[in-house]
DNA sequence: TGTACATCAGTGAACGCGCGTTCACTGATGTAC
DNA sequence: TGTACATCAGTGAACGCGCGTTCACTGATGTAC
């Protein structure tokens, strides 16, 4: 096999990313070698080194695009009600504690390892900081919307930590049973379960 | 050098597992090796399996000390308050989210990434559920001592998910400057600051 | 209590493996004329 | 449009390094008599 034309190594580039971020974020980054990314992404691992400069390379594309597929995520998650506010937060809340394929975890839990070991101030980091920001920001930004006038600032950041605090637990501990205590008492706090 | 006593080799596994410990806090697991621990612990590296089987069988001993100490920390720090119920959480909020060197950081944080990857129902995974649920109960105890009556179980399980929430996002940030407001918020809502 | 021997904590070097990265090579693609 | 050449995406093997683990060895400690 010879050189590929451009847009099929535009297409390449795109499955190694597509194919990175799901790794990553099943088994996180420092579980996943270059060879299992080419593999998932049809090629050999040699090949990595015309498309990146390093794994950490990547790893930041790859971070930036978990952290895009999630803020689209929540929009839509929270568009599945009719109503703004309060019932599209507690759409995403249920949404957010889904059960999802593991190559959709949450990236702020998935990603926070290598960005809160790393070195300070690192691409890596600053990436994953801009990422949370921009969920927060979506996550405010559908509490507000149809303008609840229960939802201080303060209880919005409550409530977002509260989520992902819950989440982690319940991942670390494999899902033990009592974390979903945890789980349940955030989706409560969001609002009652809508009637069927 | 030969043989150590008994009593020396005790004091041997002590050194290991306390550094240990302080390391994996510090760096997560995964980033210390053996070398780092055996020199922290004023030894060669050849020594190390004179003590232990296996990285692993220490990560878990070294878990359960870190969560050992956090419980205790947790009630020495509740334990300032001379008042129970709502102000002694108030202070042990304030204290976990104190700046604290990084060999005292939060287990349930900086254990979080191993108990979540490694293989399910491992014993790993196992010791550190019981090492969260044990900081549960602590922090449970803690605020329901002296009977506040707005404490209610599922206040307690929000504030707890939306303290390790905030602090996994402001570790894992850098500390970035916003991120402040969400260990403020977490703050506030346990009650007003203490006048001084 | 003393002596002869077995034990085993600790040493320092080596092994083996996996992983990130590099490299020589191939041949289709892109370009210059 | 056709031709000659340069480019470079992708291959597959190899390199180098760090790390977990093993191993032969040492000599003080523990034990049996």
């Amino acid at each position: 096999m010879g050189r590929s034309s451009r847009a099929q190594a535009e297409q390449s580039r795109m499955r190694i990313v597509d194919a990175a971020t799901a790794l990553f974020r099943r088994h996180g980054v420092d579980a996943v070698s270059i060879a299992d990314i080419m593999k998932a992404a049809d090629m050999t691992q040699g090949g990595f080194y015309k498309h990146f400069t390093s794994k950490d390379a990547l790893a930041v594309e790859a971070c930036t695009a978990a952290f895009e597929r999630s803020v689209e995520a929540w929009k839509e998650a929270a568009s599945q009600s009719t109503d703004g506010g309060k019932v599209a937060l507690r759409e995403l809340v249920a949404y957010y504690f889904a059960d999802k394929p593991p190559e959709r975890s949450c990236p702020m839990v998935a990603f926070s390892h290598n960005a809160m070991n790393g070195p300070h101030e690192s691409a890596f980091q600053v990436t994953y900081s801009q990422g949370v920001k921009r969920l927060f920001a979506a996550f405010s930004d559908i509490a507000r919307a149809g303008g609840a006038p229960d939802m201080t600032n303060e209880h919005i950041s409550l409530l977002f930590s509260a989520m992902i605090g819950a989440n982690l637990l319940a991942s670390a501990t494999g899902n033990e049973s009592w974390t979903q205590e945890l789980t349940d008492v955030v989706l409560q706090a969001v609002g009652p379960a809508p009637r069927s």
